[in-house]
DNA sequence: AATACTTGATTGATCGATCAACCAAGTATT
DNA sequence: AATACTTGGTTGATCGATCAATCAAGTATT
């Protein structure tokens, strides 16, 4: 089994998918890029979605050891760490010209027909991010209230997260990004300083707004 | 100029390009759909990147009559507006299964490489949105305090509605929805306890039922 | 008659995918 | 130890479909 054929498609899958997107990414593209032949390719994968899947699992297993592990080196604090992720993100924007973009998040709303498997993985990534930032407020339960909805919490900090990257990226301005973190920063302290009964408790009192 | 070939490519682009994508529509697909000629649709555009920009200021024209109007009527409160205009995106999100998909931040995120016109035309989209929340924030600037910055939480309720959907539609799964727009609910709550100038301490309020 | 619009066949490029042939390193058989 | 056969991978020409776009000839409108 020589998985560096495999291997080379796949990182090269993924540059590309994240530079110009899953449908703008030709095959052909791919097998230039990394040097494989269109038969190799397709001895590895039944087709390009079998690369995309391939992409995503890589993206998946690799969360803890790729994302968190380098931008938590040396932040303890649990509420820190949050926004040290976000701070990676930041400085993406920043070596990219705005130009960055969540791979997973642009997938996420590329994809508009997923497969089953390809949107299981979206999921998967989705929900391996947000349960490492619930272990963080777990961690942080005394400071931010014990009866907070530190699931909803969680992926509240995600949609933050993809949110202001969305709006950098389309204005090309940092400061987008900022202010949102800026917000998410104030929405931390508001919840540390009245921890009391500050938390999104049941949805029940608030469904009545929707209908 | 006979406009109504004209609108009729335009609607149906719309409708293509919120269900596929703008990359996985073809032009056939247009052309099919709306019944109109290949030579007709290059009659009023240059080509499908400029049938892209007339949906798109379509959008950025109608936010106010096609958008919030619909939700706005009969919701004075200005926060209740802005939970009203969530409210719409969930309506969506119920009629379709979880699979809408916001068609400004769906098209933000697919588009990679972006004519300038296109990016003004998406940020002009997010601009208009954010500003109309921004003026509900102005109403009710009042209850949640003069100095907060007002431009950075219209901004983040962008986000926050992008990031719902996302997940939602990612997840299948309206509880993504709802649980971030119980945090932002959340956050507004604090806001109002926590103002600028207002006696929190002394209040006697029930914390539990602040809208 | 001039302009505006429609018709639909047609272009060349590119798309994802297939295929037979080839090859080197095992493994089994004699 | 020599031979036959399998496995796992590579090569690159080639397929039909589809892509966005073109264009000459037509009809309708003014």
């Amino acid at each position: 089994m020589n998985s560096d054929t495999r291997n080379r498609i796949l990182m090269t899958a993924m540059e590309l998918f994240w530079e110009k997107g899953y449908h703008s990414t030709s095959v052909a593209d791919i097998l230039g890029r990394s040097q494989v032949h269109s038969g190799s390719l397709y001895h590895f994968f039944p087709g390009k979605q079998d690369v995309l899947v391939g992409v995503l699992e890589f993206y998946r297993d690799g969360i803890r050891e790729q994302l968190l592990a380098p931008v938590w080196t040396g932040v303890d604090d649990p509420v820190e760490r949050i926004f040290a992720l976000l701070g990676g993100y930041r400085a993406h924007l920043v070596l990219t010209d705005c130009t960055y973009g969540c791979p997973i998040g642009s997938l996420a709303l590329e994809i508009h027909e997923p497969d089953p498997k390809v949107r299981d993985l979206l999921a998967a990534n989705f929900t391996n991010w947000s349960l490492a930032i619930e272990e963080c407020l777990d961690a942080a339960q005394d400071r931010l209230g014990a009866d907070l909805d530190r699931r909803a919490l969680a992926e509240f900090v995600l949609t933050v997260m993809e949110g202001a990257i969305m709006q950098a990226r389309t204005y090309r301005d940092l400061g987008y990004f900022d202010r949102n973190v800026a917000v998410l920063r104030s929405h931390f302290a508001m919840l540390e300083r009245n921890r009391a009964g500050s938390s999104v408790r049941g949805e029940s009192e608030d469904k009545r707004t929707w209908n």
